[in-house]
RNA sequence: GGGCGUUUAGCUCAGUUGGUUUAGAGCAUCUGCUUUACACGCAGAGGGUCGGGGGUUCAAGUCCCUCAACGCCCA
C-alpha cells in the first residue's frame, strides 16, 4: 500500500464490480426504499448542482440498502424539449442547413441521432461520482413506455374535461416560435421609456386625449383608450371615439379601474391581443381583440406602412413619425419589467393564439391537501409555502408548444368536416393512438372522415410529472409498480419545486391515487467563493468531473456532505475538497498501518482482557452509529451532523487517541515479543478490526469507494455495498464510569501537552510527570491506565499520588479531581509560570463570580428546574476548588 | 410592492426543542516537531460576546418586535 490514498486506481474497478454482482438492484424481499431520480436533460453536462444532488441520493440509496431496504433508485434522463431541440438546430446551423429545410420528419430522426451519440454523457459522469443507480431500468421520457403513459395521461385528463383547447393570450417566444408556460418566463428590470402620444378625437382632430405607454409599437392592436371612472380630467371623454393616428379606425374611450390617474397621464391605451392587463379589460368591455403582430414579432397588416418591420425597428420608426406629426407629448425614462425567455432570452410576447391547457383546479386542490396534511412534507419545510403559493392561485396550465421535438399532442383534427382544412372550428378527436381517433372519428363523423394529427408537442414537464410511475411500468400493472409505488424520498432543488414537484404531486394523486413521494428534500444552491450562481456565461463553474479526476470521488462526495446543512446554499472552491482528499488519505493509513499486523491476529474479544480504551472506542463508535443513523433517515435527513460525527470519530478518537494509544501494543513484533504481549496484541488488533469494519460500513454511503477498498483490503470476502448497516451495542463498549475514567485521562494528557508547550518542550524530550489525586480512590482508578497518557506524549518517569507535593521547579495544572506537576528543572521560568497561572486563575475566579451571582439570584434558585440548580451548585463547588487550588500553586512560587 | 433566507473567530460555516464548562469546527496565522500510518501529517497557541436597537424570561447566539445590509423567489 502507498502512503498516499490514489482514488484514480480503484474507483473504476469497484464500480464495475457492484454492476456485475447486480448490487444497483433491488434486493430481497425487505420493505421497498425508492427514489426516482430528478432526470437530467439529455443534453447536460455534470454540473456541482447534479454533484451535490446525486450525492446525497446516492447517500440515501446506499445507507437504506446496508438497512436490508429492497432499495431502487430510478434513472433516466429527459428530453428536455427546447434545449435538446435548439441544440441540434445550432449543430445544423454549422452546417448550413435550418430544420425546416430538412421537414418534420428528418429533423426529429436527426434528434435521435444525436441523443443515441451524445445523451449518454451524462449517465457516464453519474456513474464516475459512484451513483448506485439501477441501469438496468434507465429511462428516458421519450421511450415508448414512458410516451405511452403520456398518451394515456392526455386522453383520461380529456376525458375528464380537465384539458381544452382555447384561444388564449400565452407568452409567445419569437425566437423558438414556441408558447411558453408563465414559469418559463423571466422578467429582467431594463432601462426603457414611457411614451406619452396624442390621439386625437374623432370629432374635433384638434382636441387629444394623450395616453402613455411603454410599448408604442402595438398601437395598431389598440382597441379602446381606458381612463378611470374617477377621473376628472377625462371624466366628459367617456363614451367619445377617438382616431387612431396613422389608421382610419377609431376607437371609444371607456372607463375601467385599471386606468390608474396617478400614472403617466392617466389614459392607458388597451391592447388585447398584446398585454394581460388589457386582455383583461377588453373581456370586461367586450371588445374584440386586434392582432397587429406576425408571429416572428413583425407588425403585420394592421400596421400599414410598418407592416413586415421587428417590432424593435416598427418602434423607432412609428415614434419618429409620431413626433414629426406632433403627436409626440413627452418622453419619460422608466425602469420597466421586460418578459424574457428561459431558454433563448428572447423578449416574451404575449399573443392571442390557440393552445392547449390543463384545467387546474380540481388537481390543485388535493395536492395542496397532501402537503396540509403532512402526507408529503418538504424538508425544510419552508418550502411547502413557496409550493401553495404557486398552486392555489389555480392558473391553468398551456401545455402545447411548437416544436418538433417532444410527445406531440394524441389529438387528430377531423378535417373532412371543414372541407379537408384545418380551421379553428375543425372538430377533434382525442385517442391513445392514430387507429383509436380513426375509429372514434368514424363513428362520430362517418367512414370517410380524414383526420390530420396536431401538429404541436406537449410541454416537457408534462411527461416529468408522470415520472414517479411512468418510469415503473405505468400504465401498465407492473411488479416494480406495485412494489415501489409511492416512492420515498425526492431529492431536488428549490428552482423546480412548481416546474417539477407540484405536477409530480397532483399527477401521482389523480391517476395512482397515491402521493409520488412522502419527503421532498430541498437542497441549497451551489454558488462559487464569491456568493455568486455558477454559470457558463460567467465562467465561474467548477467541474465535478475534472475535482474527481484530482480528489478522487470519495473526496468531492464527502467534501459536498460536510457542507450540506439544512438548506443553505454551499459556496463553493476547489480547496474545500481537499478536507475530503484528506480524510480519505487518513483512513487509509491507518489502515495501512495496522494491515501487517491484522493477519493471523484477529480473533474473538474477550471482555476481561480489553483495555480502557478499547472499551472507550467501543462506546465512541456505538454513539457514532446512533448519531449517522438518526440524522440520515428521514424526514431527519441532516447529512453534514452524519458526515460530521464520522470525521471526527475517524480522525479524531479512532485515530488521534484510540490508535496512538495502542501503537505499540498492536506493532509488537511477532517473533520476539512475550506470550502476555502477544495476547494483548491480538486483543488490540481485533478491537481495531471491529471498529474499522463497521466504520468503513457507516462511512460507506458517502465513500463507496475507498471503503469497498478497504473491506476487501482487510480481508473480508463479500461486497461491502450489499452488507448490513450497524447497529449500536457493540460487545465490549464501555460503560459510563470507564469513560469518566478515560476521558478524564485524556484530560490530563491534554493540560500535560498544554504545558509542554508553553515551554516549547520538543515532542521528542521526555518529561517526568506526577499525577497528584485528591483522594486514594481516584488514584485507584487511574492506575490501572497510566499507560494511557504515557503512550499519547513522551513521559519520563510517571508517579501517580495521593495529595503529594509539589516537587521544586516544577510546572503545575489542575485537572478535575488533583493536579498534575511536571519537573522542568533548568527550564522553569517562574515569572512565565507566573504569569501562566495568574492568567488561569482569572479566568477561574471569573466563571466563579459568574456563578455566585446566578446562584445568589433568589428568583433563578425558585424558577429554574432543581437539575439546572444543582448543576450550576455543583459548578461552583468545583470552580471554588480550582481557584484554591491556583492560589496554592501560585503561593508556592513565591 | 409581497414572501423567504442570511448576518457567529481573518475566511467558510456548525450551534436540533432557551439552562454542561469560559460559544465550537475546518481553513488561514503563529510556535515546536522527519515521534518507525499519514507533512494530504503530529503537538500546542492566539483569535469572536454571536449585524444594530428594544423586549419576554430566573436564564437568549437560541423566542418576540424593530432597524440595517446582502441574497433568492414572486408580482
Amino acid at each position: 500500500m502507498d502512503s498516499r490514498y490514489s482514488p484514480q486506481d480503484i474507483e473504476e474497478k469497484w464500480y464495475k464490480t457492484w454492476e456485475d454482482a447486480g448490487a444497483f438492484k433491488p434486493q430481497g424481499t425487505g420493505k421497498p426504499f425508492t427514489i426516482v431520480i430528478p432526470p437530467p436533460n439529455v443534453t447536460g453536462a455534470l454540473h456541482m448542482g447534479h454533484a451535490l444532488n446525486n450525492t446525497l441520493q446516492d447517500v440515501l440509496t446506499r445507507f437504506k440498502r446496508l438497512q436490508g431496504y429492497r432499495t431502487l433508485w430510478q434513472p433516466g434522463t429527459d428530453h428536455a424539449g427546447i434545449a435538446t431541440q435548439s441544440v441540434v438546430e445550432k449543430q445544423l446551423a454549422k452546417e448550413g442547413v435550418k430544420r425546416q429545410d430538412l421537414g418534420r420528419e428528418k429533423f426529429v430522426e436527426k434528434v435521435w441521432e444525436w441523443k443515441q451519440e451524445y445523451g449518454g454523457r451524462i449517465v457516464n459522469q453519474l456513474m464516475r461520482l459512484g451513483s448506485s443507480c439501477d441501469w438496468s431500468r434507465l429511462r428516458f421520457t421519450m421511450d415508448e413506455g414512458l410516451s405511452k403513459a403520456v398518451r394515456e395521461v392526455f386522453v383520461r385528463l380529456h376525458q375528464d374535461g380537465l384539458i381544452y383547447r382555447g384561444t388564449r393570450l400565452i407568452n409567445w417566444c419569437p425566437k423558438l416560435q414556441t408558447a411558453l408556460a408563465d414559469e418559463e418566463v423571466e422578467s429582467k428590470e431594463t432601462k426603457g421609456h414611457f411614451w406619452s402620444i396624442k390621439y386625437p378625437l374623432a370629432d374635433n382632430p384638434e382636441e387629444f386625449i394623450v395616453v402613455s405607454t411603454t410599448r408604442p409599437e402595438t398601437m395598431f392592436g389598440d382597441v379602446a383608450v381606458a381612463v378611470n371612472a374617477e377621473d376628472e380630467r377625462y371624466k366628459h371623454l367617456i363614451g367619445k371615439q377617438v382616431k387612431l393616428p396613422g389608421t382610419d379606425r377609431t376607437i371609444p374611450i371607456i372607463a375601467d379601474e385599471h386606468a390608474d390617474p396617478t400614472k403617466g397621464t392617466g389614459a392607458v391605451k388597451i391592447t388585447p391581443a398584446h398585454d394581460f392587463n388589457d386582455y383583461e379589460v377588453g373581456k370586461r368591455h367586450n371588445l374584440k381583440p386586434i392582432i397587429a403582430m406576425n408571429l416572428d414579432a413583425t407588425l403585420n397588416h394592421q400596421a400599414g406602412k410598418y407592416a413586415g418591420m421587428p417590432r424593435f425597428e416598427a418602434r423607432k420608426a412609428i415614434l419618429a413619425d409620431l413626433e414629426a406629426a406632433g403627436l409626440l407629448a413627452a418622453v419619460e425614462d422608466r425602469v420597466i419589467q421586460l418578459p424574457t425567455c428561459y431558454r433563448s432570452g428572447d423578449v416574451v410576447e404575449p399573443y392571442l393564439l390557440d393552445q392547449w391547457f390543463v384545467y387546474m383546479k380540481p388537481l390543485a386542490v388535493p395536492a395542496l391537501e397532501a402537503v396540509e396534511s403532512g402526507r408529503t412534507r418538504f424538508v425544510p419545510a419552508r418550502y411547502a409555502k413557496i409550493y401553495r403559493d404557486w398552486l392555489e392561485p389555480f392558473k391553468d396550465w398551456c401545455i402545447s408548444r411548437q416544436l418538433w421535438w417532444g410527445h406531440q399532442i394524441p389529438a387528430w383534427y377531423v378535417v373532412s368536416e371543414t372541407d379537408g382544412k384545418r380551421r379553428q372550428d375543425t372538430p377533434f378527436v382525442v385517442a391513445r393512438s392514430v387507429e383509436e381517433a380513426q375509429a372514434e372519428a368514424t363513428s362520430k363523423y362517418g367512414a370517410h372522415a380524414v383526420l390530420v394529427q396536431e401538429e404541436d408537442v406537449l410541454d416537457t414537464w408534462f411527461s416529468s410529472a408522470l415520472w414517479p410511475f411512468s418510469t415503473l411500468g405505468w400504465p401498465g400493472k407492473t411488479p416494480e409498480l406495485e412494489t415501489h409505488y409511492p416512492t420515498d424520498v425526492l431529492v431536488t432543488d428549490r428552482g423546480i419545486i412548481y416546474f417539477w414537484v407540484a405536477r409530480m404531486v397532483f399527477s401521482g394523486i389523480k391517476f395512482l391515487e397515491k402521493e409520488p413521494f412522502h419527503t421532498v428534500y430541498i437542497h441549497g444552491t451551489i454558488l462559487d467563493e464569491k456568493g455568486q450562481r455558477m454559470s457558463k456565461s460567467k465562467g465561474n463553474g467548477i467541474d465535478p468531473i475534472e475535482m474527481i479526476g484530482k480528489y478522487g470521488a470519495d473526496a468531492v462526495r464527502f467534501a459536498l456532505m460536510i457542507l450540506t446543512t439544512e438548506g443553505q446554499d454551499i459556496k463553493l472552491s476547489p480547496v474545500k475538497f481537499e478536507t475530503g482528499r484528506n480524510f480519505a488519505n487518513k483512513l487509509w493509513n491507518a489502515v495501512r498501518f495496522v494491515l501487517p499486523h491484522l493477519q493471523d491476529n484477529r480473533e474473538p474479544l474477550r471482555m476481561g482482557e480489553l483495555h480502557l480504551a478499547d472499551r472507550w472506542i467501543l462506546a465512541r463508535l456505538d454513539e457514532t452509529i446512533k448519531t449517522v443513523t438518526e440524522s440520515l433517515e428521514p424526514p431527519t435527513l441532516r447529512f453534514s451532523e452524519a458526515a460530521q460525527a464520522l470525521y471526527r470519530f475517524t480522525w479524531d478518537d479512532f485515530c488521534s487517541s484510540y490508535l496512538e494509544i495502542r501503537k505499540r501494543v498492536i506493532t509488537a513484533d511477532d517473533a520476539t515479543a512475550t506470550l502476555e504481549a502477544l495476547a494483548a496484541k491480538k486483543q488490540a488488533v481485533s478491537v481495531f478490526a471491529t471498529v474499522l469494519e463497521k466504520l468503513i460500513t457507516l462511512l460507506h454511503p458517502f465513500m463507496p469507494f475507498i471503503t469497498e477498498e478497504i473491506r476487501q483490503a482487510i480481508g473480508l470476502q463479500d461486497l461491502l455495498i450489499t452488507s448490513s448497516w450497524p447497529t449500536a451495542g457493540t460487545p465490549g463498549a464501555g460503560n459510563a464510569e470507564e469513560m469518566a475514567t478515560m476521558e478524564l485521562l485524556l484530560k490530563i494528557v491534554d493540560i500535560t501537552r498544554a504545558i509542554r508547550g508553553d515551554y516549547t518542550i520538543p515532542p521528542a524530550q521526555a518529561t517526568d510527570l506526577i499525577i497528584s489525586c485528591d483522594n486514594a480512590d481516584l488514584r485507584e482508578r487511574l492506575k490501572p491506565h497510566a499507560d494511557v497518557v504515557s503512550s499519547l506524549e513522551k513521559v519520563g518517569a510517571l508517579k501517580l499520588e495521593v495529595n503529594g507535593s509539589k516537587p521544586a521547579f516544577s510546572a503545575a495544572g489542575l485537572f478535575p479531581g488533583g493536579h498534575i506537576y511536571i519537573p522542568l528543572e533548568g527550564i522553569l521560568d517562574p515569572v512565565q509560570e507566573k504569569v501562566r497561572l495568574t492568567k488561569e486563575l482569572g479566568k477561574a475566579e471569573g466563571f466563579m463570580a459568574t456563578q455566585e451571582k446566578k446562584l445568589q439570584n433568589e428568583s433563578f434558585v425558585k424558577s429554574a428546574p432543581a437539575d439546572v440548580v444543582e448543576g450550576e451548585r455543583t459548578k461552583l463547588q468545583s470552580q471554588k476548588e480550582r481557584v484554591e487550588k491556583l492560589k496554592v500553586a501560585l503561593a508556592d512560587l513565591g
